[in-house]
DNA sequence: CTGAAAGCGCTTACAG
DNA sequence: CTGAAAGCGCTTACAG
């Protein structure tokens, strides 16, 4: 195994100084034409590459983002939403020559908090993406002081971060504004864990809509679940049992297994829910989805990232109502 | 913002050289107990944290293990054996206290290699785990002849290589052997992109099977399509056309879309299946499908990476035929 | 346009 | 057990 070679071994090969090699690597200042082909002639000849840690040391740059995911919802968004949106992601780092440094955090806010300041103070990033919000939200509150870029994919509690997010109350509006208008009377709302902002955010949206058709209400109406098509098969019975007529739900999963269990009881409910997976297309009893546009959230939210100081702090993502049956 | 604090000046309010003070936080070495409790407690005051691009400058170390995803079968794979193996690796690497830089490869092999040779010279990583091997693997050519260690998980085209897999041969052999058993007489085989080892090693162990029970088949009874749904929802017309009895397929996505259209037609098939994702359950048309135990391939893949001088160079992990209508 | 030098913030062999 | 010094491999302000 050879030694690796360095920048001084091109520069004594080119017959130049170590200053000028540099130079002519990073490309930024201008470099006499002629010493700049002898230096690339060393540079092919030697195949050196600049060592990634010398250079992040010397100029305080990694060229990293870190990616937080937390389990608990990404078993429940059925999954594909968030491998479409660390590909997003990805694919848009890429764009910017960044790196994606990603975290898996168990949704126990005190242990990714402390990897997550780790991270930041040992520089080992140069910015963080936070892929779901919880209510008090540890991790969040200490980036939001953070000397790093953050963005977070849905609605910090604090104005000042930067932030890509679907309007969810109003989506959810939306959506139970048309279930409302195909004939529902009684409808259910059935959201996922309920520390998650994004529960809260869509059920607003859920009583905005009934409170403005008039439609009585009450907070047995509105059903907290685990992530998972077996929480909405269970749930079903209950459902049931209540009379209601449609259900507008926060997440596929949980959507199909609801829907489920009535097909296979030979019955019928309509159905809303959220983020436009294959669940809510190969269901027996399909049902409409919103899109919550995934690929467009993890790409404007690296582009937060890479322009911190861009003027629109808060992005919002246009969703969409997939009609079905 | 203040300065950020370095070993400097924990030194100085510790009234010690910084060597001391790096020996403290590495905690490597012997130092007195009065001397490391007044380093402590600096560092305390302080909120002192090691710089992680100097030390992996100093040590040549950076605790930062690159996994390489393709996209072309992660899309297929029902996306939940990706979640599920990458969720499992970052668990573990957890344990060894490193870092996942998670790179998206667009199956263009010469792009993928490009980008981790480059990540694997610039010294940003210690080691690689790549999770799929396609022939004449480029990049994995060239990780064979690297300086770091690397984990392919399938199986690479050299035995000097770590790897961990299934053995796929045995186990859709064993599938098919059991759809025998159930009476198939005329099976056909459904296989992802050809491009990919791993279908051909599962043709191989559909071929096994069928010549052992001497059925006759030819290559027109072997099916090659896209990783997903749609794929095996359109490929369904024509294994009824040509009366298969049962189906040996590849991926639970494809496996799904065949039986789906079979079901709407009033139709049906057995099927097998791999990865026993959650869409071989819920279909309507339930089917049996080989748990290939993503949870232990991920383990093992960072196992092997953090101990490469391992006498088992090629670990190869249990499947389990799970049976199902 | 180019080079010498200082600096980035650590680690570690060496000497005591 | 501890410190001074060299070294990891770059970048960049400064001077020419």
């Amino acid at each position: 195994m050879t030694r690796k070679v360095t920048i001084r071994d091109v520069a004594y090969l080119a017959g130049v100084s170590i200053s000028t090699v540099s130079r002519v690597v990073s490309n930024k200042v201008n470099v006499n034409e002629i010493t700049r082909q002898k230096v690339q002639r060393a540079i092919d000849k030697t195949g050196y590459e600049p060592n990634y840690t010398a250079r992040a040391l010397a100029t305080k740059n990694t060229d990293t983002i870190a990616v937080i995911i937390d389990r608990t919802p990404s078993k429940g968004f059925a999954n594909s939403f968030f491998l479409d949106i660390l590909d997003a992601i990805a694919t848009r780092l890429n764009f910017y020559s960044k790196d994606m440094l990603l975290v898996f955090s168990d949704g126990k806010n005190s242990t990714e908090y402390s990897k997550v300041k780790s991270l930041i103070q040992s520089n080992k990033i140069d910015g963080v993406i936070k892929l779901s919000v919880q209510k008090n939200d540890k991790t969040i509150n200490f980036l939001k002081e953070s000397s790093k870029p953050t963005v977070v994919v849905g609605r910090p509690n604090s104005k000042n971060m930067l932030s890509v997010n679907n309007d969810n109350p109003k989506a959810m509006q939306n959506a139970v504004n048309f279930l409302i208008k195909k004939g529902a009377k009684k409808p259910a709302f059935v959201g996922g864990n309920k520390e998650y902002i994004v529960t809260i955010d869509r059920q607003e949206g859920f009583e905005l809509a009934l409170k403005k058709h008039m439609i009585n209400y009450d907070e047995n109406d509105m059903y907290y679940v685990d992530f998972s098509i077996d929480a909405g098969y269970e749930l079903a019975d209950t459902l049931i049992e209540k009379e209601y007529d449609s259900v507008a739900c926060t997440d596929d999963l949980i959507a199909y297994g609801i829907a489920k269990r009535y097909n296979e009881l030979g019955k019928f409910i309509k159905i809303i829910s959220f983020n436009n997976t294959y669940l809510s297309k190969i269901s027996n009893l399909p049902f409409s989805s919103v899109d919550i546009n995934a690929k467009l959230l993890g790409r404007e939210a690296v582009d937060l990232i890479m322009n911190p100081q861009a003027s629109q702090k808060q992005t919002i993502v246009d969703t969409k109502l997939i009609v079905r049956s």
